[in-house]
DNA sequence: GTCTATAATTCGATAGAC
DNA sequence: GTCTATCGAATTATAGAC
């Protein structure tokens, strides 16, 4: 009957616009990294990648669907939560083009800032709840746990802050690891109660 | 001799165009900050801009020069530095159209990536020079300080995270005060040494 | 000092030949 | 499926009138 695999070709071509996408938005941001410099990036003409994805808005969707994929807090004991989910994110993240490329883009265009809280509400609350009852307290520890996530990727990776980027993997996890323990399980410390300032 | 004081008028304009950069480049980035938006936030004419800045970019440089204005460390005891600095951030930092501007325009242009980096080696490694007389160990202090003070900034004023902006001041100085400590005067903890996995 | 007019690019997106 | 040609819009920056 014939019904064999769709357009091999075109598969190839479109992962491959998909790939130099992910670069080209990760190193230069969204209004940089134009549709030309893409195509030119992938070896193909610009106008296939109007054809596949539509339009610039769309291509960054399709290319910039991230996966946080944090681990099972559950199957380890309590003590070592903040050094479980350290060691993950320095060997998830480093050098992952899409997450980057997610970062850069979404400080300025709205609907991948969008993506980001929709990425971070989905999958880190998640995590925080296996281990946290009271929903205020949770949200307040998924909202910390971002603010070291994302301010480690922004600084090692967009901003390639020299003292940053010469921490090796295990000394990034050395110090991250009790600094994750703390907003997993850590009590909030009480409002400095002095009277005068 | 009529020495009087120089133009008055241009001095009031050229505030106020800088006034209008910071708050477009703190909102929309470098590429969607126009000449055209600023000025019209201005009141002026878009040439206006260029005939007192000369270019997009120089204007950039002189709407983003920003001092963290860190504290003085050898002031207080040492219990008490990450509650310091922590205070100190959240006061200092909250709406900071400066900060906001710069952190939106480095994750794209390199020059204010650039100057970011200038910014962070010239003051929070002194910061961390007056009390951490090893410079190995300072080095790696002042990266961590800034991925977690970086990170704060990004998930509450630029990506605007809900579970990031729903905290008070207080708790978030609460939160960030023991994981400041800790990178002021924790010791790294040893890289797990499991030898599987 | 201020504004109009426009030069010189560059981009996203489209139409249509092959 | 692939590519050429180009439209229409937007931008920075400049030249020059008033």
């Amino acid at each position: 009957m014939d019904l064999e695999v769709p357009a091999r070709r075109s598969d190839r071509t479109k992962a491959a616009i998909l790939a130099a996408a992910r670069e080209r938005f990760a190193a230069d941001g969204y209004a940089k990294a134009t549709i030309r410099a893409i195509a030119a990036q992938a070896g193909i003409d610009p106008s296939m990648v109007m054809r596949y994805y539509g339009s610039k808005e769309k291509l960054l969707a399709a290319a910039a669907s991230f996966e946080l994929e944090l681990p099972d807090l559950t199957a380890v004991p309590p003590s070592s939560w903040g050094r479980l989910v350290a060691h993950h994110l320095v060997e998830r993240w480093e050098r992952n083009d899409t997450l980057i490329a997610l970062l850069r883009v979404a400080t300025t265009q709205d609907f991948a800032a969008e993506r980001m809280r929709t990425i971070f509400a989905g999958q880190v609350a998640p995590l925080v709840a296996q281990i946290e009852s009271d929903p205020a307290l949770a949200s307040q520890r998924a909202g910390m746990l971002s603010t070291q996530m994302l301010g480690l990727a922004l600084t090692r990776y967009v901003l390639e802050l020299p003292p940053v980027v010469a921490l090796t993997p295990d000394e990034l996890a050395g110090w991250l690891s009790p600094v994750l323990q703390h907003y997993l399980t850590g009590k909030v410390s009480p409002p400095a109660a002095d009277s005068k300032e």
